[in-house]
DNA sequence: TCACCCTGTCATTGAGCGTTGACAACAGGG
DNA sequence: CCCTGTTGTCAACGCTCAATGACAGGGTGA
């Protein structure tokens, strides 16, 4: 057997260049923000590794295992909460989550891509819940006083459904809007959402 | 029960007495409206419908058009666009896509809860655009006049999130909220989105 | 009668999946 | 020196999937 003599292998490593199971948390992050989880196999992400399949499994232990700690290990860049910022702040900093970020470009995946790609996968539906709910649900209600804390999800789903939605489909006629224009259009419904008298109507307009 | 095509059928069947092709068209609205297109096999279609897998496969010629067949047979039930109905009734017509619905039972099944559960499915994206786009985009923009088409794409966005997010996570916080007052925030959400004036600000807020 | 679809079943195929076991190469510690 | 742990590779397992090919019963039309 031609054991692989090209083996750029293991320790001897270049300071400063990643290790396999960083290349395999690196590749991972990229393709579960890129496609959902059912979609994304242990074999595309060891293929962007460049390591063996059984490697990326054997590494991290199972395949919910790494969405898992792709998450985690893109979490806490965000420090969304940081500073116990007021309501329109926080919501300044969610609607961060949906612009001015590209998902090709591992340093630019945020959390929020997986969550929205992966949603309705269901082995990565509890992992998601969860982050939805600690994450972002809950500074989000406390930024507005933990007043009405269904409204954080509510907004959220908002959130999450506009970002779902634009990066699917992408519809032309969305995406015709400037993009600043769409980010204004974005922070007032989740603000809207937020804000309890809103939902008596608006402008004068008033549910049916 | 949608009545496919092909002709009087040969036998002129008891009234209540499905054929196999028909109890795999209903099966297979049950079971897209409740998971997703890739999480749904043949199998469980054919399992739920009585059949062989492979008869099922005989009678649609592919998994994507049983999906596709499965939209369009729903689709005309909506009539979501009958009378030219103005902003309003349109969006309450919308809102009720998202309640009263119990995708349990297959008349109750609708459109858009096959488009939700799939939305992320490569495999059924093209066909779930093209009916976002022809089917709710275009006469919700119709009944707004026309103008900002990208704004209903916006605003779909949103209830796709919503119904979304409530349908799969089922947060506590949220479903607590009565579902009269839901559909009050979400329709707000929805008339917000599609007037212009909104994103200035409302009630003094403006987007930071 | 015969031929012909339509409806339906059974066995199978080929591909892709997550996962596992055996094992190689090497480093650090005793 | 051996021992142990980490970092990998390789081949294969067991499984599910959509899709096919062969074929059988029955009603219809000629």
């Amino acid at each position: 057997m031609p054991r692989t003599l090209n083996s750029a292998n293991s320790t001897d490593r270049m300071p400063g260049q990643a290790t396999g199971k960083e290349r395999i948390l690196a590749s991972a992050m990229l393709l579960f923000a890129r496609m959902p989880y059912s979609d994304t196999s242990l074999r595309d992400i060891a293929a962007a590794a460049g390591v063996d399949v059984a490697y990326v499994h054997r590494a991290f232990g199972s395949k919910a295992e790494i969405f898992r700690q792709a998450l985690l290990a893109l979490a806490p860049l965000d420090d969304i909460a940081a500073g116990d910022p007021d309501g329109a702040t926080m919501i300044n900093r969610i609607c961060d989550l949906a612009f001015l970020r590209d998902p090709r470009k591992v340093e630019d995946v945020r959390p929020l891509h997986l969550l929205t790609q992966s949603s309705l996968c269901s082995e990565a539906r509890a992992i998601i819940a969860q982050f939805f709910g600690t994450s972002l649900a809950l500074p989000l209600s406390r930024a507005f006083g933990h007043a009405d804390p269904g409204r954080a999800h509510f907004a959220l789903s908002l959130l999450s459904g506009f970002v779902t939605h634009r990066a699917i489909f992408g519809p032309a006629d969305l995406l015709a809007i400037p993009e600043a224009d769409q980010r204004q259009m974005l922070q007032t419904a989740l603000m809207n959402a937020m804000l309890p008298g809103c939902s008596d109507g608006v402008f004068g307009w008033r549910p049916i």
